[in-house]
RNA sequence: CGGGAUGUAGCGCAGCCCGGUAGCGCACACGUCUGGGGGGCGUGGGGUCGCAAGUUCAAAUCUUGUCAUCCCGACCA
């Protein structure tokens, strides 16, 4: 099996998808735009789940579930949202097959089978759940409502990329329901701290934490507030967003509660996302031409030990030097396989378990135990050392951190090496051209020339930057007066 | 939805122009020597050539249609 890695500089497209397939994270499937999550993937999204799910509930959420399916009459009762996914939804029409009677062994749908209001499958959850909200709520004693759900979402996209945007994804979806504003928008702010937290401190990817301009505000939404990476194209991935939905889609479901003081009012919303585009954000931030290169705070697997031996005698002594390390470490919690299978080399495993991003690798032989040392092997900068068996767990779970620590420092300086300020509009062009990145620059506010900046240069707003700095200035393309600079770039 | 490409063994590909016994590498099985960075040698198994029509004595190869996937663009998390 060839397993070369198409080198990044050569080709980043190719480069990210070789990553993917030959990482073992995902496959292509018989569906179009639609991929097969493999084992070794799943394990990476539930260690991510798992940590995210935690938070939530650390945060007073509760998990539940909604249907896959909205009617169609309640999916455009929001009517903006509506029209912001109408072109991309999958819509199921029909409940039954039948044999085709003109071809033996095939089925047809039946056209009797009609259902009376189609389906719309989920692109995303507030219609079916602001319509269940509706009879959860009377009185303000029934608020907060703090749910979130894990659910796949399908939006049918023209092109597709594996796990950056396949036409089904796996996500969380949180959606809450307050008395006042006030409580709402903290809300919204609190998630995008939860979500900024676990991409920078588990994912080890920095993140710049923003607000969103209308024209790429969420659909209904009244603000979104956005975390924006960087990838290592210098092209920028949003990852993760939390919208403050205002009264709009109370006002459409009728989603009304009576106040302290018997008056009706209607409820504020947020609603909050991450997705297994996460993943893809993971896997071009931080890999190599070697292979992924994955944090092992959450990595599927954190150390692996390869034996090498000559003969059983020599397999028999390395397996119970081992043994006692591989207790050390799970005592510690850390995760660790021994690879002492027999079908492949040693050479042959190393490569592999770089390329499956692995972040520590022990190899052991017979010459290691007459010296009680290992050969400790670190992914993020491919340094081998020599260490000492004894204590070895120790040193292991510290160089876990480092590595932690040294992939996050290694993103954030690229990212911090990638913003520039642009002043002019040549300025602004001849950086897209040459350094890809960030570009801090005054906009004077308007959509009409954000959508001009797009239209010449692909470069949309990424985000206003929370607590950004206020000064004066002028707007790059039309000269009018701003008051802020807003970051650029061109994204996934 | 526009443009480009590709469907032949589990994977990656050649063969097609010029129709005539379906091939190569990796993987797999067995044996053997090996083992500190993707091993060597030997033997062997595995394919209705995406699908459907057509032309022909004969189609992986020519014609038409069809389906699917990937890549690039516009749209989007």
């Amino acid at each position: 099996m060839s397993k070369e890695i198409t080198p990044r500089a050569q080709d980043y497209s190719q480069w990210y998808n070789d990553l993917v397939i030959k990482g073992s994270l995902a496959d292509y499937s018989a569906v179009r735009g639609c991929m097969v999550i493999k084992p070794y993937g799943f394990a990476l999204w539930e260690n991510m789940r798992d940590v995210l799910d935690k938070m939530f509930k650390d945060t007073g959420h509760q998990n539940a579930y909604f249907p896959l399916f909205i009617p169609k009459s309640l999916f455009e009762a929001e009517e903006k949202n509506a029209e912001g996914f109408a072109k991309e939804c999958a819509v199921v029409t029909h409940y039954r097959l039948k044999t085709d009677p003109n071809n033996k062994g095939k089925l047809i749908v039946d056209p009797e089978a009609k259902l009376e209001e189609e389906l719309v499958v989920r692109p995303t959850s507030e219609a079916i759940i602001w319509n269940t909200y509706k009879g959860w709520i009377q009185s303000y004693r029934d608020l907060p409502i703090l749910v979130n759900q894990w659910a796949n979402v399908v939006r049918w996209e023209m092109r597709t990329r594996l796990f950056l945007r396949t036409a089904e994804f796996l996500w969380q979806e949180g959606h809450t329901a307050h008395a006042t504003k006030e409580e709402a928008v903290i809300e919204t702010k609190k998630m995008l701290e939860v979500y900024a937290d676990f991409v920078e401190n588990w994912m080890a990817l920095p993140v710049i934490k923003g607000v969103k301009t209308a024209n790429e505000r969420f659909a209904g939404a009244e603000d979104t507030y956005c975390i924006e990476a960087m990838m290592q194209d210098g092209k920028a991935l949003q990852a993760g967003t939390s919208h403050f939905l205002g009264q709009n889609f109370a006002k459409a479901f009728d989603v009304k509660f009576s106040d302290k003081n018997n008056n009706l009012e209607y409820v504020w919303a947020t609603s909050w996302g991450v997705s297994t585009r996460l993943i893809g954000a993971l896997v071009m931030a931080h890999s190599d031409d070697q292979g992924l290169v994955l944090p092992p705070k959450i990595a599927p697997l954190q150390v692996v030990i390869v034996p090498i031996f000559k003969g059983d005698e020599q397999k028999a002594a390395i397996d119970a030097k081992v043994n006692v390390m591989m207790a050390e470490l799970k005592a510690l919690g850390v995760s660790v396989k021994y690879d002492d299978s027999d079908n492949a080399r040693p050479g042959w495993k190393f490569a592999e378990h770089e390329m499956k991003g692995v972040p520590v690798r022990i190899a052991i032989g017979a010459r290691d135990l007459e010296q009680n040392i290992v050969e400790v092997a670190r992914r993020d900068t491919k340094e081998k050392a020599n260490a000492s068996i004894d204590g070895i767990g120790l040193h292991v779970k510290n160089l876990l951190d480092e590595i932690q620590q040294n992939i996050f420092n290694r993103a954030k300086a690229f990212r911090d090496d990638h913003i520039s300020e642009a002043n002019t509009w040549e300025e602004f062009v001849q950086l897209l051209d040459t350094k890809a990145g960030f570009i801090s620059a005054h906009w004077d506010g308007t959509p009409e020339t954000e959508e001009k900046i797009k239209e010449q240069t692909k470069a949309t707003i990424r985000c206003i930057p929370l607590d950004n700095k206020q000064e004066a200035g002028t707007c790059i393309l039309s000269g009018n007066p701003s008051t802020q600079r807003v970051l650029f770039a061109r994204a996934y």
